[in-house]
DNA sequence: ATGCGGACGGTAAACGATTACCCGGGACGC
DNA sequence: GCGTCCCGGGTAATCGTTTACCGTCCGCAT
């Protein structure tokens, strides 16, 4: 593995001026350059970021810590984040907490390590400690759901207000007994889905269950809630992975989306449009969310004494066929 | 940030001793060792990777370039291959190439600079290069698609013989007129499902279109399709993504599949059976492909002279209603 | 009492880059 | 002709670890 000094030695000059050259800070005697460039080219030369990043102290590395990899709302963050980086000359890493706070902690402790100029973040659990990230000025934004604690960056949606929203859908097309489905307590997307609906249903109308944002979760509480003496017309459901889950349960029952049992979900994933009828669902702004973090996380990785802000993104209700009888 | 040296005076020993206390390699004076300890604790230190790196020469972070973070065949791959690296203690960072070239050569680099211990890569191009990468002793593993030029470690899908099949499914299922719908040329899985069809349906009856792997390429391609004198009455596509294209496109044309067209996709993602009928799929093992793949590059990892193997992991058709009137 | 071996822990040399500092020489002004 | 300045490029310090090497001390055997 060639080094600067093989470089060095192979062109005649010093590491320094081969550094120079290769780096253009300074001026370097154009006849050197060239020497010093074919030799590079030679050996093959692929400068050591390691130690690169030891001297100068920084990297140009941003870590993405999501809890899905499988959620497309997070792969759809995941390109918003990376698209932005890329043009900033950052690369991204994406790390997958799957939902596990074990996990999501070793990445935090990975990202400490490598010493990444920064790190975006949707904190799976109630306990999320990024203190350890803070207290070495590691920069942190979190998107989707905030951290507990004082500041930082936060980019969210305003995931109540369209929960409400999407209850008072279905109860203006009719349908009378409405649960809802949500996420485990302490994450907060799943806490603030549920208290939008109560927003609309009212606490002493309310029928809901929790399950792990996964579909086989929901597929236990779907039938749970179906089997009640009386059981919902319609739900609304906090994710479009948990939807999956709902909607084969009520194909195996012979019940139609819709028509039987109305249906809003969160999360407009592509296949949305291909189901009959066509999903009505809560479009986040994922992608969006993405983008402005990691304008939040470059901004606060040029300038640290930036005052923490949050931003709260709309989502949109997209009307389709599965919340009309 | 707290360095070894302060975690040295702050404990009065030397750094050696602290780095030995942490990293129990030699034997410490259990009371020494508790000093130490306590000093970590107190400065919050955490080790700088990026020196402990390049001292050792070796990094525990394993890349992983895919080619499509929105594709769930390789999402799927990247759980795999996260699974495995877990336990042996390795982490993953994965780089979405976005089947961009120079996404891709840009992720090869930073593999290179970060002296990744390995890399496991689904080349996007006809030209990807990882010579650098070789040149330089990094173990890489080609998961899905091959890589052009001489050996190194792969997992691969028997794609051919699935496409194969899948269309002599179609076949047997009563429909005439077969077509095919593929990646781009030059990408060995597109080349190989169309190869697979051909060998089903006869070079002389062969009818197909390529389009990128996207949902818009596919909707175009399926529409010219449709619009020819004498349009397919069954497609074989290539990946779950164009299947989202084709469905959408056959919708709007009021034609239901199965029925007047039967179809038979590539990657059994989540919602396929969810939608109206049920689909045909071919299910690929793609948790298992990066399973197979993590478990060949940490051996590889452990032990560079062991001769490079190919594995081909079989595809499995599951018929459902789409594949037939 | 002396010698020897083993265990422990400190000193300092790596790892491979960047860069502060310094030195030599040419240009220019007086 | 001499002093000054500037520019290009080399020397060596530095980033924060790990680890080879060595010295010290203690215990035990002769």
């Amino acid at each position: 593995m060639a080094t600067i000094s093989d470089v060095a030695a192979h062109a005649g000059v010093s590491t320094a001026t081969v550094s120079r050259a290769l780096n253009g800070k300074s001026t370097v005697d154009p006849e050197l350059a060239a020497r010093v460039l074919v030799a590079a080219e030679e050996l093959g030369y692929h400068p050591n970021g390691l130690a690169r990043n030891l001297r100068r102290q920084e990297t140009a590395v941003l870590a993405l810590i999501i809890s899905d990899v499988e959620n497309p709302f997070f792969t759809a963050i995941a390109r918003g984040v990376e698209d932005l980086a890329q043009v900033s000359g950052y690369s991204v890493v994406l790390c997958n907490s799957d939902e596990n706070e074990d996990k999501e902690r070793r990445y935090i402790d990975v990202a400490l390590q490598e010493r990444v100029a920064g790190v975006v973040l949707s904190p799976t659990g109630r306990s999320t400690n990024v203190d350890r990230l803070r207290r070495q000025g590691t920069p942190v934004v979190a998107v989707d759901r905030p951290l507990t604690g004082p500041h930082g960056d936060q980019v969210l949606v305003d995931t109540r207000r369209a929960a409400r929203d999407a209850t008072r859908h279905l109860v203006a097309g009719g349908y009378r007994r409405i649960a809802c489905l949500t996420g485990p307590a302490g994450v907060r997307t799943a806490d603030d889905r549920l208290a939008g609906y109560l927003d609309a249903v009212g606490e002493e109308n309310a029928l809901f269950r929790r399950a792990e944002y996964r579909a086989e979760g929901a597929r236990v509480a779907a039938t749970e809630l179906l089997e009640l003496p009386e059981p919902p017309d319609a739900l609304l459901v906090a994710n479009s992975t948990m939807t999956i889950g709902v909607l084969e349960t009520l194909a195996s029952r012979g019940a139609r989306p819709g028509r039987d049992v109305g249906i809003v979900s969160f999360d407009d994933a592509p296949w949305t449009t291909l189901i009959d009828p066509p999903l009505t669902v809560v479009a986040q702004p994922a992608y969006e969310v993405g983008r402005v973090a990691a304008q939040l996380l470059l901004a606060r990785i040029t300038d640290g004494t930036r005052r923490p802000t949050t931003t709260t993104l709309e989502a949109r209700l997209i009307e389709r066929q599965s919340s009309r009888r």
